[in-house]
RNA sequence: GGUCGGUUCGUCUAGGGGUCUAGGACACCGCCCUUUCACGGCGGCGACACGGGUUCAAAUCCCGUACCGACUACCA
């Protein structure tokens, strides 16, 4: 049998960094075992669910590189499959209908509310503990007729005990006890959740179902519905969970843009990067290397490396130098700055596009210069927008000045203001403006001025890229050429900044 | 409250009875290189939650405690 996995998100916010997670190891999973990888939207929560939501987890995973091997399912889409089961269901006797009426919803933290009710039960509770439970097919079908509202709810056997093993977590066992007569369809016809995933999942043949823990003590509900319904569940495994610095649950609302994966795209992020810092997230092929290729992960996918306790994914949304996870960071810089160039360079196209700064002659006459460019200052960027920021200077005659870099390695040294013209006319001067000769310029004309290298290059540094950090000015000035870099050492703009 | 699960450096992790005075990575700190640095090189700091067992031997097995998490909804 083919092995048939899904990711299904519902669509309630963006693509989530642990749902993003969630979708690559069923990703991993099945191009390791040459099965499909399938995507079914869970929207039946109509109140929550957005079609823009759907967009952007669509958008996410396009990102990351995970395209469905089959069309898209969209849950609500089978309602009336779902609605059916629970009717086969209630008509063997496998299930009852609930005349309570419907609570309330409550207000505030439904959570608590659920805890503070327990506590007040003091633990102890009869799940089978609903009047509506034993009533007569007779009296329930002619309540149901005078259009008196129900809801349809399984009927857990009194005795007995769920038992499941999971990939991750081995063997799970529940007594039934412990397990209420889950609500399966509400009283306004709606399937719930529990019911919709099992119908669906069989309808879609998964063979093994794979998602994060918080799914974990759900499993009992959805295998007392595959019990009744007499089909073998498939096989589990739960994913352990990525927590916010401190051991707290990572939301949207305390966490904001952090969670949401178009953030990453959009800070210049590579999806191969991010693709290997998440693969890192609680799962690990229990070997030190830790770069790997999509071909690699796939190929060393296995579940039994993925471990059980939850991962902190750490950040300091107080600093800006670690706004996200200082790995994932550190993970992306690795890439840009050692990925082959050519794999590098559509991407800095389409930032330096974005950022108006692209010209077709990088592709044409300027190539070389252009690859040798982005080669060179690639060396000590993190991300894609790099290139469009630190990097502006190379691109475009309409770049910053960094008020630091001016401070320190200009406006300290005064004399800098008369020297750096003079530097200029000596390269105006020169016919072989290469690395070797600019250094055989600039020396001889430290040496003569009595000054230090050090000075003169920083200063001739900021100048020209306007920043106190970068490449070796020697290959600055060859870079930016002789034109470039004579004009920008004579420019007074920075001194009266 | 109940049920279930988890706990190795600040973070991601290796390890699954002796090879562990616990390895790697990120971050941090120091030194070196150097015209700068967020590059590179070298080094440092830093962890088996706690308490009992079992065993010749425990980070590894068992029990308890603490802490954290999930679930406990006519949400998903």
């Amino acid at each position: 049998m083919t092995t048939r996995v899904r990711f299904a998100p519902s669509p309630t916010g963006y693509l989530h960094i642990g749902s993003a997670r969630t979708a690559l190891f069923n990703y991993l999973y099945a191009r390791n075992v040459g099965g499909k990888f399938l995507l079914r939207i869970e929207d039946t929560d109509m109140a929550r669910s957005t079609d823009e939501s759907t967009r952007s987890i669509l958008e996410g995973l396009q990102w990351l590189g995970f395209a469905p091997d089959e069309e898209i399912v969209f849950q609500s889409n089978n309602a009336d499959k779902h609605r059916a089961v629970a009717l086969k269901l209630l008509e063997e006797g496998k299930a009852y209908r609930d005349f309570t009426p419907k609570a309330a919803p409550s207000d505030g933290n439904i959570k608590q509310t659920i805890a503070d009710r327990a506590r007040a039960n003091q633990g102890v509770k009869d799940m089978r503990d609903n009047e509506f439970r034993d009533l007569s097919k007779e009296e329930s079908d002619q309540r149901a007729a005078s259009g008196e509202p129900f809801a349809i709810r399984l009927k857990v056997p009194e005795t007995g005990k769920t038992v499941f093993e999971d990939a991750v977590y081995g063997t799970n066992e529940r007594d039934y006890a412990e397990t209420e007569d889950l609500v399966l369809l509400r009283s306004d016809g709606h399937p719930l959740y529990n019911l919709a995933v099992v119908c669906d999942d069989i309808e879609m043949e998964i063979t093994d179902v794979i998602r994060g823990q918080d799914h974990l003590t759900n499993t009992h509900k959805q295998i007392l519905i595959y019990e009744a319904l007499g089909v073998k569940p498939p096989r589990f495994a739960h994913l352990p969970l990525i927590l916010a610095p401190g051991g707290k649950k990572l939301s949207k609302r305390i966490h904001g843009e952090i969670v949401s994966m178009t953030t990453y795209r959009d800070a210049g992020f590579l999806a191969a990067a991010f693709r290997n810092f998440l693969a890192l997230l609680g799962w690990s092929a229990g070997e030190e290397q830790e770069i790997y290729s999509l071909d690699e992960l796939i190929e060393k996918f296995k579940l039994e490396g993925i471990h059980r306790s939850n991962a902190i994914f750490n950040f300091d949304a107080n600093n800006p130098k670690r706004w996200t996870d200082d790995k994932a960071i550190w993970m992306n810089a690795e890439y840009v700055r050692t990925m082959p160039l050519a794999e590098l360079l559509p991407f800095v196209k389409t930032e330096l596009k974005s950022a108006k700064l692209w010209r077709d002659e990088y592709e044409d006459d300027d190539k070389a210069w252009f690859e040798n460019t982005v080669d060179l200052i690639r060396e000590r960027f993190f991300t894609l927008k790099d290139f469009s920021t630190q990097g502006r200077a190379y691109f475009s005659e309409d770049f910053d000045f960094d008020q630091k870099a001016v401070e320190k390695n200009l406006l300290k040294f005064s004399e800098l203001k008369t020297l750096l013209p003079e530097l200029a006319e000596r390269f105006a001067a020169m016919e072989d403006f290469s690395h070797d000769a600019i250094e055989e310029t600039v020396k001889s004309f430290t040496e003569e001025k009595g000054s230090k290298l050090g000075v003169i290059m920083n200063g001739a540094r900021a100048l020209l890229t306007g920043l106190a950090v970068g490449p070796s000015m020697l290959a600055v000035f060859e870079t930016l050429g002789k034109e470039k870099s004579v004009m920008r050492l004579k420019s007074q703009v920075a001194w009266n900044l």
